[in-house]
Parts: C-alpha cells; structure tokens; sequence
DNA sequence: CGCCTTTGACCGGCGC
DNA sequence: GCGCCGGTCAAAGGCG
C-alpha cells in the first residue's frame, strides 16, 4: 500500500517536471534527450526509493512480530506463573486432605482436577512433597523442565539416533564381516551393542503405547517381522516380539501383547530408533515414540538435582489429559501401584496411554488407578506415563463412523472403505474442538484430504482435553517441540501426516490375541505429530492425532 | 521364490 | 549352582 501511494507520488513530480519543460521550441530536441536521462535518473531514484520503503515496510513488520512475540511470551509467562499457584494450592489441598482422612491415597500432581486415586505409600509422601515443591518452583509442571530437553547435542536422546548407536556398529562389522554373522558372531556383537548400550542408556529406553484395539495388532505404519512369542508370567496373552524390517540393520524392536485384565487393551512397546527413513505413515508413532523415550531420558539425564539422584516428577491432568513425568524412584508408585512388570531390566519405560476411561462398555481399566500393574513397569525401573485418557466425569466414548461422523457410545470402529473426503463432521462436539479439528484440517492439504480416521474415543478425549486449556497446550506444545525439534532422527521423523497409503507390505498380524476374531482390520495407533508454527500468532506448535487408513486385508490369527 | 509366521531350543541375567 | 524368566535364534512350513 505504502509503496503504491510512493508511486503516484512519484509520478506527478514526473509529470510537473515534463510540463514546465515542454514549453520553449528552440531547445525542444536537447530538451529530450536532457529529459531522457532525466526520466532515466527519476526512475533509478524512484526504484531507490522504493527500496528503501520496502525495507522500512519489512523493518516495521519485524518489529511488529517482535512485540507480538514479547506479549505472548509474557502472557504464557504469567499463566505459568499462575497455573504453579493453582497447583500449589492443589497439592497443599490434596496432602491435607489424604491427612485428613488417613487413607494412603497418592499425592496429585495434577494441574487440573485431581483425579487419580493410586494409593500412596507413606513413606513416600515427603518426597513426594519435595517433588511437588520442585515442581511448583519450576513454574507450570508439564514444562517438562524443557532445559532438560535442550540437551539433543550432548544427551543421550541425541546419540541415540546418530553416531553411537548400535545400528552403526553392525554396519561397521558389516563393512569388515560383509554378510550376516552366524550365530556367535551375533551373540558377540550384541555383547558388543550392549556395551554401547550401557554407555548409552538411551538405547535401552522403551516406549509403551497402550491403545484400546480389538485387532491383533496395532498398525503403526512401519513394516515388522515377528521373530518370536512367548508367554510371559502374569499374562495368559503371549507376548510377540517384532522387528523392524524397513532397514535390514534397524535395531527397532517391539513388543505386542494383550492386557491381561482388559483384552481390549492393546500395549506396543517400542525400542530403539530407527536408522533409516521411514514411511510416511510410520512417521507420526516413530516421533511419538522417540519423544517420548527421550522425554524419559531427558528426564533420568537431570537426576543428581533433586533429592537422591532424582527429578523431579511432573504431571498435568487437565480435564481427562494425564501427563505424567517421573523418575525411576518412589515417586512412580503412585500410578503404578504394586507393580510387577516382567519387562526386561534396565529397560526405562514410558507408557503412552491412549485408552479411553470410559469409551467401551467392555471396558474395566483404563486409567492408571486401573491399569493392571504388570504390563506398566518394574517398580524399580525408570518409568514413565503419558495418560491420555479421559476421564469419569468428561466421558467421551466417542468414535469416527465411516462417513468420519462421531458416534457416542460405541466402540471405536474402523473404516475400510474411507480413501477421502473426510468431511471431519463433529457433530454436537464442543466449539472448542470443532475449532480444533478444524484447525488440523487446515493443516491438511485441501488437496490431499486426510485420509487417515480421525480415530478413537482416547483420541477424542485427548483433543478435547488438550483444547480445554490454551495454557496447557501452550506448554505441552512448547515442550513436545523442544523434545522432538531436537531429537526426532535429526528431524526426518518429523512432519505433517497428510497421507496414511503406505501400509508395507508387511502382514504382521499374528499376534498375542488368545482368541481369534474375524476382524479384518489392524488398530492404527493414535499419533502425535508436531506441526512448525505457521503464523507468528499461532501456537508453538500444535499437536495432532492421526491415524492411518485402515488396510484392506483380512486377518491372520494366531494363538 | 522370497518373505513371513510358528515354535521349540537356546542364551544370559537375576534371585535364591 | 540351579531354576526361573525374558529375549532371541533358526529350522520348518505356509502363503502369495
């Protein structure tokens, strides 16, 4: 606009100047040619000039974004501030409270309501005084301690994906052994692996995703081999152990195995980062997973600060969106009661729950009050858990019909036949979380509709609970990128999920179901993907659950 | 034919 | 040292 009204400024000058010149014939020809270099000059200074008022435009631009920025870092300042108040007030509340009514009931982190009900041992309760003061000193709790997160160039989490990684070491005994080792040479390079390992306890971080599925296994986008199942103690569900074929050397394994107290409970635990690109549609678990693991790490790399060698926990429950943070002491126990987790030793273990409290009838567990103890965590391992489930008093058992319509009340079903046009009609939801959805959908190519289900009942819950609260979103949202900006496979996980095709062709769906059903599809597992920020209004990032299509095929079962 | 699953055997860590 | 247990291997067979 500035550089329009510039112009015609400039031209009526252009033209004063020909029309006071124009007027005596004797000089009419010198005129020309004089007025010629004139117009030629006037066009330079005018090119100048506009230049310069580009530079001005763009300099106030820039100066404008920046106290934009300013502002909303001081408001999410002062809603941290106000929010490690709150939860102050909570925690002081809830000691005074399990005080009062002398019942060994846990010490809520929570920011939000408090709804856990894990019982507490009391020889806990001042550490978990001294956690919940850390904390509140530490501002909001899901900050995460994004300092902790900084470390991608030095931490663990970093190395995990690069340089050191066992991945590496097999190609360096590939480059001298050539082809694959017999028996021994393997067992002596994974003696080998391990000891990078040991001295990098990232390799041995897992992943656990619980997820609400009624199909044998959960389709996470990547391809997987099974090489082996066994039955675990504590479970009558055999537990079946996966690898990753994408890359012959990628050292990423998982675990599937059913809930033993709720069959409708899925839990894939992942391990390890993969060494190569990944599918489009393996992207989103794969950054979940590695978040999540180096959130873990992160998290046991700050040990030393806090009261016997450990951090300090941190946890948000925002109206059904449990996020929780610990170390490998004590301060776990409160969710994970009693545990007796057969998962192998030295394996710190985040669990990523994406069940929905109250989305099927079928449905006993699903909050960590209920989780069955021995598919969380040994006690005395590193663990850690990211509830997203809702909550009793926020149910939201909804689910995604073909037609990407949501029903109330039902199991989560799955869409065979939905290749796009997912009109994404939310119904009777919220405005909040239409708007939320809405704005995910605008994050999708228009041209490209998203044909991933928008999925589950826990997924529904989650958006809901995370679009309850600006804050709490700001902060999830900064954390998670701070996490996954730096650590997600130098980034090559990282993206923007628009397209769900590429299934691999692998057909690993036999699996720990003990009884077989007809179902033809495979759960997709429920995705966190982090967005870049679009606008400078916009949030940090934004957080967004997809899913993948649902593959065509039928099923294999196993026993 | 290549890739997959199945499944019994084997290995190593851990506790007693 | 022994047994338990989680994890892995690899031969055998199935499938497309």
């Amino acid at each position: 606009m500035e550089g329009a009204l510039g112009k015609s400024g400039e031209v009526v000058k252009e033209e004063k100047r020909v029309e006071s010149s124009g007027d005596e014939d004797g000089y009419k020809e010198n005129n020309f040619l004089k007025e010629d270099i004139k117009l030629e000059s006037a066009e330079a200074d005018r090119e100048m000039g506009e230049v310069r008022q580009e530079n001005q435009r763009l300099r106030m631009h820039l100066n404008q974004i920046m106290k934009d920025y300013q502002t909303l870092q001081m408001q999410f300042d002062n809603i941290l501030k106000q929010e490690a108040k709150e939860s102050a007030n909570r925690a002081a509340l809830t000691d005074l409270l399990d005080q009062a009514t002398d019942e060994p009931e846990l010490v809520s982190l929570s920011l939000g309501r408090s709804t856990s009900s894990e019982p507490r041992k009391d020889q806990n309760s001042e550490r978990l005084k001294v956690d919940d003061q850390q904390e509140n000193e530490g501002g909001l709790a899901l900050r995460l301690d994004s300092s902790s997160f900084e470390m991608p160039k030095t931490g663990p989490s970093t190395e995990n994906s690069s340089k050191s990684s066992p991945e590496n070491s097999l190609e360096a005994n590939k480059e001298a052994g050539e082809s694959w080792p017999p028996h021994k040479v393997l067992k002596t390079r994974r003696r080998e692996d391990d000891e990078v390992l040991e001295q990098n306890p990232a390799k041995k971080a897992r992943v656990s995703v619980r997820v609400r599925c009624d199909t044998p296994t959960m389709n996470d986008g990547c391809q997987w081999r099974k090489y082996g199942q066994k039955i675990a103690k504590g479970n009558p569900c055999p537990r079946a152990y996966y690898r990753c074929t994408v890359a012959p050397t990628c050292p990423v394994r998982k675990q599937v195995q059913r809930c033993a107290e709720d069959m409708g409970i899925l839990i894939t635990t992942y391990e390890g980062t993969h060494n190569h690109p990944l599918p489009i549609s393996a992207t989103a678990m794969a950054s979940t997973t590695s978040a999540a693991a180096s959130m873990l790490l992160s998290g046991s790399s700050t040990s030393g600060t806090g009261p016997s060698g450990t951090i300090a926990s941190s946890s948000a429950d925002l109206q059904g969106l449990n996020f929780y943070l610990s170390d490998n002491s004590n301060t776990r126990q409160y969710y994970l009661p009693n545990s007796s987790m057969s998962s192998a030793p030295s394996h710190p273990t985040i669990t990523l729950d994406l069940t929905s409290h109250s989305s099927s009838s079928t449905s006993s567990s699903s909050h960590f009050s209920k989780i069955p103890s021995n598919f969380l965590s040994a006690p005395r391992y590193s663990s850690t858990n990211l509830n997203f489930s809702s909550l009793e008093s926020n149910p939201l058992p909804i689910s995604w019909t073909n037609n990407g319509v949501l029903n109330y009340g039902t199991q989560m079903q799955y869409n065979k036949n939905h290749v796009g046009g997912n009109s994404l009609n939310f119904g009777s939801i919220q405005n909040q979380e239409n708007m939320f959805h809405s704005f995910m959908q605008n994050l999708v190519p228009n041209s490209s509709p998203p044909r991933q289900i928008l999925p589950t009942d826990s997924i529904a819950a989650a958006t809901k609970a995370i679009t309850s609260d600006p804050s709490f979103q700001s902060a999830l949202a900064t954390a998670l990128t701070s996490i996954i900006g730096s650590n997600v496979g130098g980034g090559r996980n990282l993206g923007l999920q628009t397209g769900g095709e590429n299934y691999g062709k692998s057909s690993n769906f036999g699996e720990a179901f003990p009884s077989p059903n007809t179902n033809g599809n495979k759960c997709s597992s429920s995705y966190l993907t982090l967005t870049p920020p679009s606008a400078p209004n916009s949030l940090p990032a934004s957080l967004t659950f997809l899913q993948p299509l649902q593959p065509p095929t039928a099923n294999k079962f196993s026993t």
